[in-house]
DNA sequence: CCATCAGTTCGGTAAAATTCCTAATTAAGA
DNA sequence: TCTTAATTAGGAATTTTACCGAACTGATGG
């Protein structure tokens, strides 16, 4: 659970770095930053183009992908790729993910499960990690029941 | 690096455990599966396709889909979804992989980076963990340069 | 050893996800 | 306000993955 007044923070946070790095803050950006920037759970870029064109009704697929491509790569939200779909995540603070085999349900966790070292570091011989991603699969409580 | 008589062992344990579940032994099937049984490079579906295609010309695209789904939902074989494509692994003993996010490049790790605990194990109000991803991402050694 | 038949394959087609293309539009600086 | 390069819409192309019907075949029982 986060409160509006982080999302809010999130909102010129994630602007405020694009515009920072000289990229124009259209309106159709800003309600994508909105949409992603308050999004509790998880969603694929159709479903962010589905919730932005209830404002911007003529929002197209590629502004969507192009738009969720720059924030991932400003490093402002992560790419989560599971085995049904590429979804969006505005948390950069450390925690993981479970992943239901069996529904596709994707669910925060803490960090607790799995200790991950402070990034950056360095594996010899292979390169520099600067984010970890950990994904927990399994089935979810609905699917065992 | 895994010898010859790793890769034969896994051949035959691949095919035994799919014609113990009743499922029937192929010649394509087979040939799929010596092929990502040695893989050693988590080669995409594609991929598979073309290698084995040097042996069994006909073999269609369909008929691979269809093996590798089958050896991952039987735990043979592992998928693994990355920003750039799905590849597979046909070695399921704990390890982890570093990926670079600027030329997609794939490399195991070994287990020291980052610890997980013995799987299964149940996460209060949210499932049962039965494996754990772990992808290291950053830039690797030949993109720092 | 042969007949049977459910599981499997092929080739083509279709669906879904993502990217490319071009003309028109627009944000931001002068 | 003017200028211009970045951005967008809409459509079309590409890529990945799944589906379908007809033909084929590995395994089983007789």
């Amino acid at each position: 659970m986060i409160g509006p007044k982080m999302i809010a923070e999130r909102e010129k946070r994630f602007a405020d770095a694009l515009v920072t790095d000289g990229l124009r803050m259209t309106h159709q950006r800003l309600e994508i930053i909105r949409e992603i920037a308050g999004a509790e759970d998880h969603p694929d870029a159709d479903e962010v183009l589905r919730r932005v064109r209830t404002r911007v009704p003529t929002l197209s697929q590629d502004t969507v992908y192009r738009a969720l491509a720059v924030l991932v790569e400003h490093g402002l939200i992560a790419r989560i790729t599971t085995p049904r779909a590429t979804r969006f995540d505005p948390d950069r603070s450390p925690h993981q993910h479970f992943i239901c085999d069996s529904c596709g349900r994707l669910e925060d966790v803490g960090v607790d499960m799995v200790k991950v070292p402070e990034s950056p570091w360095v594996v010899p011989g292979v390169g520099e990690v600067r984010t970890v991603y950990v994904q927990l699969c399994g089935t979810c409580m609905g699917c065992r029941s």
